[in-house]
DNA sequence: GGATGTGAATGCATTCACAGCA
DNA sequence: TGCTGTGAATGCATTCACATCC
């Protein structure tokens, strides 16, 4: 009816979207070609209706009787993602975990296309890592501009992290992917994800020592 | 009263008791003695009673009128992640990945040390990565023992992660950490956490492409 | 005054259950 | 029969609002 989206879409029907996507390609690889909503639940542990409602808020795709086309599907779901158009993306943040991400070739086939690596050390300015050549963030809104760029990774220590992101919200970055072990604040209108290797080892440890209290 | 733990507790809470302890320790660090919900709530984004919802699940910290004094909380937070104590870890993949979380330094001031690095490439067997030197999956077994390992790492190929984890259960893991692109199974009493860098991109763009829409 | 801890109220996400279609 | 899409019901998490204490 109303082309323009009115509804919400609650925030977890998203994150487990890209769940989907990733179950759906491995079923396509598998020569399935198609799948219900109590098959694709059971392999990411959800329920059917869980799967169907989650679905249903971006369209009907699925087939009464059928179930879903698993290659139908699976370009629905990468253009309500937008991931069915290649999207550029940097990268600040020459370290250890910098060259880790740089020399990882899984981005292309997901729709992401790493394109640059920034460093704000004069001494890493230069290095070439796999294909890329350090730039200094002098570099970047110029780079930002040029390559279309609205998506960054920030891969630096802690205590600079704000500050980077602020320069590249600054030369035009729409969404960030943190993997700084601090808490980044950033405008309304710019996106923003944190992966932070202590707070997932202290989920695990919480749960690990309450199964030995419980038992 | 009952001192066996109850009342369940929300998961959403545990994962934001990570985020509390990351940011009682800045306040800490820049001298602060105590702080309020409303502040902490601030720091991360959060409401006030929030805060003080999550904080209360675990018992009374707070001091009315004075709010939380930070060193005596942060101490609270370590107990019930259980991160007061050392926990050793162990790493299974010597990829590009995989060595980076091996020269990672922050794990000790979080209450986790790295103390094995697997790989079932005999090419990489032996390899000294920083101060590990890579040892081969038959070891696994006898290592966690040992040792006393009930975390372990997964930084392999998508195509092996659920072999890797399967291994990694049968010799005595507790909790798992996958990086790998790919659902991993495991039983009710074992805890997973997934970390999935096209998942977190595909958020990104999801929101960066509403956003464009939206406006 | 300033701030916590907590029952009650709200709001949001998940699950149920079923009409409708292939 | 098999399976989707969806309103209604449930269950959970967040927020409100206030009694209580320093």
């Amino acid at each position: 009816m109303d082309p323009s989206r009115t509804d919400p879409v609650p925030d977890p029907a998203v994150r487990r979207l890209s769940l989907y996507l990733r179950q759906l390609e491995a079923f396509s690889q598998k020569g399935r070609r198609t799948v219900s909503s109590k098959q694709l639940g059971a392999s990411l542990n959800l329920t059917d209706a869980q799967v169907r409602k989650d679905l249903a808020y971006f369209g009907q795709f699925g087939h009464p009787g059928i179930g879903y086309r698993v290659d139908e599907l699976i370009a629905q779901v990468k253009h309500i993602l937008g991931t069915d158009k290649l999207s550029n993306v940097l990268l600040v943040g020459a370290g250890n975990l910098g060259r880790a991400l740089s020399a990882y070739h899984g981005f292309d086939a997901k729709g992401f296309r790493l394109v640059a690596v920034f460093d704000n050390d004069s001494a890493k300015v230069g290095e070439q890592h796999g294909d890329f050549s350090v730039q200094p963030m002098s570099q970047l809104r110029e780079v930002v501009a040029k390559l279309n760029i609205r998506l960054g990774i920030i891969a630096v220590p802690a205590d600079v992290a704000q500050e980077v992101a602020d320069q590249l919200i600054a030369a035009g970055i729409r969404g960030l992917l943190n993997f700084a072990p601090v808490s980044v604040h950033v405008p309304a209108d710019v996106a923003i994800n944190a992966v932070d290797l202590a707070v997932q080892l202290e989920q695990l440890s919480f749960q690990v020592n309450l199964a030995s209290i419980t038992s």
